[in-house]
DNA sequence: TGTACATCAGTGAACGCGCGTTCACTGATGTAC
DNA sequence: TGTACATCAGTGAACGCGCGTTCACTGATGTAC
């Protein structure tokens, strides 16, 4: 095994890894197939083994960066102390998750955008972990401990995500106007949300 | 007057309107200035007498693209009736206001993409109309008249903002789940923000 | 009122660039007998 | 166990493309005297 063996191993990883390099740093728009084969050390006719075109590639760093995010959002979930009545841990799960799509917009923000990126292709396996899973959950288990009404519970999910989505977009975004300040912003739409639920 | 004369009189003008043809049909990140240029019958060049660089044109555009957001909440606002109690026609407004928000996502998604394109170059003066001074006043409109208490003041923008953005965010991307269906997704988004506020 | 001249708003050719993709190829691997 | 051969995973050169931007230029306009 000589320091260039002919055959890489695992190319497609390698992309992939690459490829998600890229979006951290520049985003999504700056993807290149030969930019990447070129820091891996390949020709970039060689990247067409893996992907059939540069637009499969962006739809699977897509793939990857909402599947990041859902696994944020699992592990936020799982941080959540055991203690309390069922329904006031299902309250604070929900929020934990709320808080962590935040979050992790505010961390990663070219991965976030990338996650929701229009991309043409389609990704050829349903994502693992699904952030839209894990926020259905949460909202199930409140249904069943009581905390959000039967009511209510079909227009729960569009409510909390439109309401966590929007708050991410525009903290990612810096489109706050100029002369506007609101401290805890997280905080008070997370609450916003709850009161909307309730 | 000929057919082709040498100076073209409104070049900006003609510009920008292409260039907002452009958005319309294929998103602000198809903007190029030869292709404008192209378009209007002039050299690539010419345009360079009235942008400085691709970015101020991008960053024009997506100006424009964010006036005339505020436009269309401003006709819906003035399109609620007057009768009613204050405190009655302040609600009305503002659930007019976000329905508009939304709406204008839906029908123009390109250009609301660009209404909130991260731009390099600043545009060298404020958005007139602002889209965010219309919210507010309807915001504070709502705490002249006792809809909203005055400990929310402060924090019902964001919340009411988060809200509608995230939807609109959300319908435009297509990205809600298969499985997923829920009908007058508008109408219950702005009665769980409206709840949020009360 | 006429004219020299500065200024403005275009032209058109060229620059270097990086991109996605294709193609004929070659080195490495694994499998059938 | 050895060997022919199909298959796989790379190479490297080339294709055509459109882009942003620059440059020396020219035609049109307006202004001072």
């Amino acid at each position: 095994m000589s320091e260039k063996p002919y055959h890489h191993g695992s190319l497609e990883h390698a992309l992939t890894e690459a490829a998600v390099a890229v979006v951290e740093e520049a985003g999504i728009g700056a993807l290149s197939l030969r930019d990447i084969a070129r820091t891996i050390g390949v020709s970039p006719s060689a990247a067409y083994r893996h992907f059939p075109s540069r637009d499969h590639l962006v739809a699977h760093v897509s793939q990857v960066a909402r599947e990041d995010l859902a696994r944020a959002l699992i592990l936020a979930r799982e941080g959540v102390p055991t203690k309390g009545s069922r329904m006031r841990r299902s309250v604070r799960q929900f929020e934990a998750i709320g808080r962590a799509y935040v979050t992790f917009a505010i961390d990663h923000p070219t991965q976030f955008e990338a996650a929701f990126f229009a991309c043409d292709v389609r990704p050829d396996r349903d994502d693992d972990p699904s952030a839209w899973a894990v926020l259905a959950d949460a909202i199930d288990l409140m249904a069943q401990t009581g905390a959000v009404p039967k009511a209510r519970r079909k227009d729960a999910p569009i409510i909390a995500w439109s309401g966590v989505h929007g708050l991410a977009k525009i903290l990612t975004a810096s489109i706050r106007p100029a002369g506007y300040t609101a401290d805890d912003e997280i905080d008070v739409v997370i609450a916003g949300i709850s009161r909307a639920l309730a």
